[in-house]
DNA sequence: CGTATTTGACCTGCGC
DNA sequence: GCGCAGGTCAAATACG
């Protein structure tokens, strides 16, 4: 706000709606800069639009008397209205003050600018993920008559090998058998590994109930993001205890357990990609016994969202990780482009939640960290060299042209998004969650006023 | 001085 | 039974 310090007398400013505040000095320091409170309600008691800014001046010809006519709308919160201060004036002349003003109305022009593009990058990305979402409706509706007699024949094979999940061939009908082709949603059945035998909760063999929750215990929900910091921030407070060199892979692991109360049980372990130095990836075991902060809310529900859908056997499509994710999950707001695998060869069940995007890192070069707005972790439109990855959902299921038009500036506006943003990796958890909320609220608010709703996650 | 991190030793499970 | 690898412990060390 230090750009606001034009000083000027007798000026007036108007609010968005008219209502004009004088600006006045204290009498006893008429030298100093008065205080005006910008973010006032209105007498109406209503806000315009958020985030626009416009100011306009107003110079008489005589030259005695300016009228700054200041319209700066940031929000409609009652505590975001009664927080902001705006100071404004000492004497100046007049060329100074056009000077000034003009330098300052290019600044706020340049904000508003800014401020628009992130309010439509916002809406772009809700109308993306009901639009992705009511096609996936729609397909699995599409699907489910042919594909359930596909799928019962794929899980009586698997049934002779004694490969068993907890199958519940209703959430089995939304998966295609290409689907399984395609590895977004990998079942390793290869039945004579002897990790396997974690997978046999329902054998009619495999009785030992205690043996079976030892292993739910067990389950893994692994997190593969790109970041240059050591651990990426989810929220929750961590101590390490211990650190190996693995097999295979000349980048240490580190092992860390949750101290946010005595006890808790959860552990992770973070350990770089040997391919891809730049690619994070975080483990995380057990489940928490406390409370979680906000912050941590994101990552930990998606966490125990995919490893609930691991242990409960509905896993063989990513509908099904939609299903298991509420609204507050990282995954209810990422777009679908999320590779996630699951892994029979590690020790215990691995459910692996890929944000690194592999197949646009090929071609485009990524920020150190992922921006959860980039381009590539939009909800796909299957815009050219963005294959769609959420299972089966193959380019021909989506209308190219629909978003084609907004993609160059859209790339635009991520690319300098992204650079501004990925300054501090520990960003993206909070708007991760940020967004999470939003579109959360989106849908549990349908009929209600999107914009209290963007102005309310705004302020988260 | 209290807390967090480091690091070598130890334990456990698995394959041969 | 032995060796290997993953995981954990706990004393030593670093840090604020």
């Amino acid at each position: 706000m230090s750009i606001m310090e034009a000083r000027c007398e007798n000026m007036v400013l108007n609010s968005f709606d008219g209502h004009k505040f004088p600006i006045t000095r204290h009498e006893n320091e008429s030298s100093k800069i008065d205080e005006m409170d910008f973010f006032s309600r209105s007498s109406s008691g209503s806000l315009k639009n958020p985030l626009s800014i416009d100011v306009k001046e107003e110079e008489q010809q005589d030259g005695a008397h300016q009228e700054l006519q200041l319209n700066l709308n940031v929000g409609s919160s009652p505590t975001t209205t009664n927080g902001a201060k705006m100071n404004v004036g000492s004497p100046c002349t007049n060329n100074q003050t056009t000077h000034k003003m003009a330098i300052l109305q290019a600044q706020l022009e340049k904000m508003k600018r800014e401020n628009e593009g992130l309010r439509s990058m916002v809406s772009q990305v809700k109308e993306r993920y009901v639009f992705l979402q009511k096609h996936i409706q729609e397909n699995i509706i599409s699907h489910e008559t042919s594909e359930n007699i596909k799928m019962n024949e794929v899980v009586k094979e698997d049934t002779k090998q004694s490969l068993l999940f907890p199958l519940e061939f209703n959430n089995l009908n939304q998966i295609t058998k290409p689907e399984v082709d395609n590895n977004m949603m990998k079942i390793d059945s290869n039945v004579d590994s002897p990790h396997n035998k974690d997978f046999k909760f329902n054998s009619p063999r495999d009785g030992d109930r205690v043996a079976v929750e030892a292993t739910m215990r067990r389950a893994r929900v692994s997190v593969r993001a790109r970041s240059e910091a050591s651990m990426i921030s989810d929220g929750c407070q961590w101590r390490k205890y211990g650190q190996k060199m693995a097999k295979g892979n000349p980048c240490p692991r580190a092992y860390y357990r949750c101290t946010m109360a005595v006890g808790c049980p959860v552990r992770k372990q973070v350990q770089r990609c040997a391919e891809d130095r730049t690619v994070l990836t975080t483990t995380y075991e057990g489940t928490h016994n406390h409370p979680l902060p906000q912050a941590a809310t994101a990552m930990a529900s998606t966490t125990s969202a995919a490893a609930s859908m691991l242990l409960s056997g509905s896993i063989s499509s990513s509908n099904n990780l939609n299903h298991h994710l509420t609204s507050g999950s990282m995954l209810s707001s990422y777009p679908p482009n999320i590779t996630t695998s699951l892994s029979s060869t590690a020790p215990f069940p691995t459910i692996t939640l890929d944000l690194t995007n592999p197949s646009t890192n090929q071609h485009i070069p990524q920020p150190p960290f992922h921006f959860p707005f980039s381009t590539n972790m939009l909800p796909n439109i299957n815009l050219p060299n963005r294959p769609l990855v959420l299972g089966q959902l193959s380019s021909q299921h989506f209308n190219a042209t629909k978003f084609a038009d907004v993609q160059s500036s859209e790339q635009e506006l991520m690319s300098a998004a992204t650079a501004a943003v990925t300054a501090d990796p520990n960003f993206m958890a909070a708007l991760v969650a940020a967004i999470g909320s939003i579109i959360g609220n989106d849908q549990r608010n349908n009929g209600g006023s999107k914009n209290e709703n963007d102005n309310d996650n705004m302020r988260n």
